[in-house]
DNA sequence: GCCAACGTTGGC
DNA sequence: GCCAACGTTGGC
């Protein structure tokens, strides 16, 4: 298996890069888009690579770098009655949402906002960049992932 | 706060 | 199975 890389949405506020480095390691779960799922439950493994994007916030854009740590596992919070995440039709012998479990890896040296990566040409395929995206989980290239990542150096 | 884009729901 | 209505996301 080669590894692969991607790029993962949260608001800061929620959950932030800091955070992440304060805990270590981090359940990466409450995804429930189907889209984003399946590249959870089929295609993350152990050894990827992550961006973690902040969005919804005043200057969206990545803050750092994680690493897939587990295999899937089925999300807890879907069998959480008093979780926001509940889902009534999930059952423990069939899990309808799934989650992996992410490592601290590198906070930047530099933030880098999504506006100077719409300049960059060669972001231009990410899917993150296009007009209405919405999906939490996207899949990029190796290309673009240590662009963004020289980006993100001093 | 606005609004476009998208996913999901539900009536038929 | 279609599609309108609705709710949510997310950049600006």
């Amino acid at each position: 298996m080669t590894k692969n890389f991607w790029l993962m949405k949260s608001e800061p506020e929620d959950f932030s890069i800091q955070d992440l480095k304060e805990v270590e390691k981090e359940p990466w779960g409450g995804v429930r888009n189907y889209q984003a799922r399946n590249f959870i439950r089929d295609q993350i493994a152990i050894g990827d690579s992550v961006l973690l994007y902040y969005s919804s916030t005043k200057i969206p854009g990545v803050a750092g770098v994680m690493t897939v740590v587990s295999e899937p596992f089925p999300d807890p919070s879907q069998f959480d009655e008093s979780s926001s995440y509940f889902d009534s039709k999930a059952t423990q012998e069939n899990p309808r949402w799934y989650a992996v479990n992410v490592k601290f890896e590198k906070e930047f040296d530099r933030f880098v906002p999504l506006s100077l990566m719409k300049q960059e040409n060669c972001l231009k395929e990410m899917i993150i960049l296009k007009k209405g995206n919405r999906l939490s989980i996207t899949p990029i290239s190796k290309e673009e992932f240590y662009h963004v990542l020289k980006m993100g150096k001093k």
